[in-house]
DNA sequence: ATGACCTAACTTTTAGGA
């Protein structure tokens, strides 16, 4: 089973890509962020006409997420939103069962996580109080039979190596001390950096921003993961980015993620 | 030299992103 999470930066905008990805790649289960539209505008019937099912978690021009599955796979045990604050507007966490006959079964979760700048506005604490949600959640679903993939746009740097300027990042809310050891106790769950796992090297990034010919000088941030349970790590066959993406016309400042699992 | 982007919205400027 592939599994690939992607920040298109505008679902509209971002159609054409996503439909040629599809074909190109194949990948079982796509996990979007920044759909950056409500429900009912999200082009569910093109991408269905693609051999997907589609479930969305969206908002009006901010966030906004999304899970794409495969026929003949199925997607079952939907959940909208993370548990813990029912007062939560964002659209930023669903999830599924993913199943199907020549397969153990996978829950994934398409994440979003707040950004968090600037760090001495209430956007920090959200941020930091959304992570540790997610590690109550993540906590959870360690008791579920399923294997987890909890896969999305962390807007964490996990580590130095993550990024091309470390430095210019030391005082970010992506890079900071609290943020990163948010990410660690996702990890201390039992949880597995996918990518990591399968590729030690630096340089390995998932975003360039549009300014500044990042793209260009290779200023990139690695900030895209795939967290997989126990029972998913021992499935994993591999995992890349797929940075070509990036090159072309009209592109998102994201790249796509995929991780491969056995069958089990 | 210290600039340089992109997206959505009741758009002609702002908020948000990272």
């Amino acid at each position: 089973m592939r599994i690939t999470t992607w920040n298109v930066n505008s679902i509209k905008q971002r159609l054409p890509h996503l439909l040629a990805f599809l074909d190109e790649a194949k990948p079982d289960v796509v996990c979007l962020q920044e759909l950056k539209c409500q429900d009912d505008a999200f082009p569910r019937a093109e991408v269905e006409g693609a051999g997907y099912a589609v479930e969305t978690l969206g908002q009006k021009a901010y966030n906004g997420v999304a899970l794409l599955v495969r026929a003949p796979l199925a997607m079952t045990e939907v959940r909208r939103g993370l548990p813990g604050d029912t007062e939560d507007e964002q659209a930023r966490y669903i999830e599924a069962l993913i199943s199907g006959a020549d397969t153990r079964p996978v829950r994934v979760a398409s994440i979003y996580l707040p950004n968090g700048n600037p760090v001495d506005s209430p956007k920090y604490p959200y941020k930091l109080a959304f992570l540790e949600r997610l590690r109550l959640h993540a906590c959870a679903l360690m008791q579920d039979e399923n294997a987890v993939v909890l896969a999305g746009d962390y807007n964490v740097i996990p580590d130095a190596a993550d990024a091309a300027d470390p430095e210019a990042w030391r005082s970010d809310a992506l890079f900071l001390p609290q943020s990163r050891m948010a990410f660690r106790a996702l990890l201390a769950e039992g949880y597995t950096d996918g990518l990591r796992a399968c590729d030690p090297r630096d340089g390995l990034y998932t975003f360039w921003d549009y300014q500044a010919g990042c793209w260009q000088r290779n200023a990139g941030i690695r900030i895209d993961h795939l967290l997989l349970s126990p029972q998913a790590a021992d499935r994993l066959v591999s995992a890349s980015v797929q940075k070509h993406l990036r090159g072309l016309d009209k592109p998102s400042d994201h790249v796509p993620v995929t991780a491969e699992l056995s069958a089990g």
